[in-house]
DNA sequence: TTAGTAAGCTTACGTCGTAAGCCTGTCAAT
DNA sequence: ATTGACAGGCTTACGACGTAAGCTTACTAA
């Protein structure tokens, strides 16, 4: 008979369920929650069942930084340097908030997966192929990515729609008396101002700061291109 | 008699003797060799006896980057906005190159504590004295820190002396097919034989990156300096 | 003298990753 | 048709972790 039909009525256990279903134990309850029982549980299995299809829970969570990685936007040098990595850095920004848990993720483990080799050889690319020499588009392309990865490691951590952000920072104002950290204070007023006009405007809480990460990453194309032509 | 000295042997047990001992153990050993049972046992005590100095963990983690951040050099406005950024960048730079865990840590929880929220107010001061608006002190103080963080975090994940890394890079090649990835290989090339001419000149691995570091402030200080004179 | 209290200790619980080995259904070779 | 290997799941168990609950001791204030 075919063995495609005869089957007991669970789906057969792959590397790949697993992987997928840590994705969404991440995506819905953090990464604390990616357990390999609760893993395990949700396929309806043991958890050293997993064992037999992963080396161990960093392979998993090498894994998802795979997955992670492949969603994002590979740059092609067709429309220029500068249009290719600002969508590259766009795309990044997109995935890395639809991940929360992500980013830091990303940042605490080398993992030379294919999906982030084939990131970052398009991006050295898209950089060789506008005119950089390699020094500097090695730099250029460090630069870049320590700025994404840093500006969202900061937005995430500020985990909350644009509505309940004033409710944090007033839970919050008690240990930041105003005379002593005016300036901070200014910019929170300023930053929790805006969130409640955004909020009753509706507007999305992924491009809540969009407007700074547009102006820090045209702030960085432009020093670029201007950094490669002097030289 | 006076209390200082009948004192029994062993020094008493206060929060600050924790969390220096919490922080010696993270810089020898990393993060996850601070445990509850491991600072205890530096202490000469039981880990429970460690509950009545700090309520749980997490606040000895707190702790920690309150040290880390009381490390760092708070700019002041005197010698011009870009020159007190300038010195900030570098000594944050420096601070969590020489406490390597401290950058994952900081940027996976939101900790308001003093030192931190008196760094952050400074900076702020350094730019709104500077001329910066509000907002346009937000965004530029926002994307420096980006930077700063995002740079540190993609070098400490490469956590090699200049002498070791050639060896790395050998151990990952085989994961890295040149004709797959030919620009990322490039640029693998191009800062290993530098890392080697490094290692001879027998530099300091802090200084390794330097150059690039200080290639993203310039590009970033020029553009906050360009952004602000032109609105 | 005594009552209160702060500081350290003991025991124990639930959770985690995972080592070791068992059980069973499938399939290829005899 | 029989058998034997083996892949894929299961069971049990261990040591490490954070920490709740409650005990003990020793100093202090009345």
């Amino acid at each position: 008979m075919s063995r495609a039909v005869k089957k007991r009525a669970r789906a057969p256990l792959t590397r790949e369920r697993v992987l997928l279903t840590a994705l969404s134990i991440a995506d819905a309850r953090g990464l604390d929650a990616v357990t390999m029982r609760e893993v395990a549980q949700r396929l309806g299995v043991e958890a050293m069942s997993l064992y037999k299809h992963v080396a161990n829970k960093d392979e998993i969570l090498d894994g998802l930084i795979e997955l992670v990685m492949s969603e994002m936007v590979v740059p092609s040098p067709e429309s220029g340097w500068k249009a290719g990595l600002r969508a590259k850095a766009r795309s990044m920004r997109e995935v890395l908030l639809r991940h929360r848990w992500a980013a830091v993720l990303i940042e605490s483990r080398v993992s030379p997966g294919p999906a982030r080799l084939r990131l970052h050889n398009a991006g050295l690319r898209v950089l060789r192929e506008g005119g950089f020499s390699v020094e500097q588009a090695y730099s250029a392309y460090l630069m870049l990515d320590s700025y994404i990865y840093g500006f969202v490691l900061q937005e995430v951590c500020w985990p909350f729609e644009p509505e309940e952000r004033p409710d944090v920072a007033e839970s919050l104002r008690p240990a930041i008396p105003p005379d002593e950290y005016p300036y901070l204070v200014e910019a929170m007023n300023f930053v929790m101002t805006r969130s409640l006009e955004q909020a009753r405007r509706g507007v999305n809480s992924a491009a809540s700061y969009a407007a700074e990460f547009e102006f820090g990453l045209d702030v960085i194309l432009d020093g670029l291109e201007r950094a490669s032509s002097v030289s």
